[in-house]
DNA sequence: TTGAAAGCGCTAACAA
DNA sequence: TTGTTAGCGCTTTCAA
């Protein structure tokens, strides 16, 4: 059987209340100390979490909702978020949501139910009802209508990087792809960002822009891109779309960077040590997780107000755009 | 504040008991059950899990342990396990232990704790001290000294398959390549297999065997191909080394599936509806994690006695290989 | 079929 | 600096 608080305090002869003060640290003789913790050891014990939680009401566990673990853009952001709250003592639990509200609504309960302490969610589906702006929740990439704090990527910013650097490589025909999203969304300001530099350089830009959820991607992309031939430097919403883009052009027989040239945005990488899949516009995953998590910590442990973080971004120059020499 | 189940029975004019009975599903007259429904409605309720796990002492949540879940064969086992747990209302909390025994045997410990009921762990380290057989564990890819459960592809068979397959393909020089684990370790009956078949089938085969932690990986890959030119088959440990030794080869102008053949281990994809990295020996990710579920759960609710599982693996021809006409 | 009441293992307030 | 004790919100006897 597991021994309990109970059997310690008795073995070490002393009051529960003097085991409960040794193990959270507080005002005890070094004597009782050193006793209650050789009981502690003689019988193995460890703290039961509920019942602690039972009363302290936190649970040191914080939940990721998400819409798939299995995207490196995600699991990357796990992996930062988890090594940020391990070193914290929280742990992380995953949410799959794949886009159902349901399935987020369970999680958001959980607060209430007092499973998980607060949210980090990067949640493209219409949840603003259920996420009420007094319970601990960070949002990745989005604007709620209520106060929530979010934290992103300098969307519009990576969008007006991506049209420079493209331009600077010489590129005289741009194009735009990417989905639409009909939920508010943060990453169409990296379209945004892109058409606005594009202005003010007095450059056109042709834009191929699909409703999500998308039908038959690889035929829209062999028709957009066989109907403008000249395009010779393309931006899409993320890294993936980019590689759609990059098969796409490699059934008309084309190949970057030679014949046009392609910027992505995330900056997904596979693993760890592993390359980038493409120029793109790298977000600061690793940052945004350790901000989500102290601006998630904030406000569960200080009641702090919600916060706002918009962090940089950079181009990241790879297989698919010419090198400048310089 | 938050409703608590008193507040449900008052509200109801029942006592706490009728109300925990209606949430628990059993024996209560309907307008006992419709008159608490009605409370819980109004009082937007829902049951603490803290306190209801320390009565019942299980908390619906299961550790996953993993060198890291930025690496896409552990995202689409932690994915499906996800998805799996969920549908038996069970939630999943993730630990990246990096190979850090400490950080292990942290994660074991929260069994005791109760903070989960059960654990999934694919750990490569020396932990067999913590996982007692008393606790619900089950690992993924490795026996341990003790009875253990364990779900597992059939890594030998994946060799014999790679084997086949290379010599189909009219493969004449064969090589192994891999790292191998001062730890014992199911990957390496990879090795085993392939070696195996290669003697029944009475062909040669050149290998580098590189010690974990590997060093300098390149230049080890680079000095080995270029001391064997003539290899024009190859099998890897796993699709991530099958990429490096791509990288190698293209290194010496060397190309697949025309200058040599490549079949790599894992089934690897960055994410769903990509596609395969290599032409590789696919393991069944997502029966795995289905059979880990159930396997553990078996134990955790009905103290069933441990199991040891093989999964069949299958070759999935990609590009790296050339196409069989028949 | 029910309500009352006894804990589950812990923390924190209180008194000593 | 301590031991004692009252709950935290729930489940589960036990009587009624």
């Amino acid at each position: 059987m597991k021994a309990t608080m109970k059997d310690v305090a008795s073995l070490a002869g002393v009051g529960v209340g003097s085991v409960s003060r040794v193990i959270n640290g507080v005002n005890v003789k070094e004597t009782t100390k050193e006793k209650v913790l050789a009981a502690i050891k003689e019988l193995d014990y460890t703290p039961d979490e509920y019942a602690r939680g039972l009363k302290t009401n936190r649970t040191n566990t914080v939940a990721l909702i998400i819409p798939t673990i299995w995207h490196p853009f995600f699991s990357e952001f796990a992996y930062y978020l988890e090594e940020t709250l391990s070193q914290r003592n929280y742990k992380l639990l995953i949410c799959n949501a794949d886009g159902s509200p349901e399935k987020e609504k369970e999680y958001i309960e959980m607060v209430k139910q007092s499973k998980v302490d607060g949210i980090i969610g990067v949640t493209y589906s219409d949840i603003d009802k259920f996420v009420s702006s007094k319970i601990p929740f960070v949002s990745i990439d989005r604007h709620f209508s209520e106060p929530i704090s979010y934290v992103t990527a300098d969307n519009f910013l990576g969008g007006q990087i991506a049209a420079q650097e493209l331009i600077k490589r010489d590129c005289k025909e741009l194009a735009y792809i990417g989905g639409i999203s009909p939920y508010p969304n943060e990453t169409n300001n990296r379209k945004e960002g892109f058409f606005s530099e594009c202005r003010n350089l007095n450059m056109n830009v042709t834009s191929l822009v699909m409703p999500e959820p998308i039908d038959d991607l690889p035929s829209q992309l062999d028709k957009f891109i066989s109907e403008n031939p000249n395009i010779d430097g393309i931006f899409t919403i993320n890294d993936f779309m980019g590689l759609d883009v990059i098969k796409s052009m490699e059934r008309q027989g084309k190949k970057a960077p030679e014949d046009y040239q392609i910027i992505g945005f995330d900056g997904i990488r596979i693993s760890e040590n592993k390359e980038y899949l493409l120029s793109t516009i790298v977000q600061p995953i690793e940052e945004m997780a350790r901000v989500s998590v102290e601006t998630l910590l904030n406000i569960v442990l200080f009641q702090e107000k919600s916060e706002r973080k918009v962090l940089p971004v950079y181009f990241k120059e790879s297989a698919t755009t010419k090198t400048l020499d310089n």
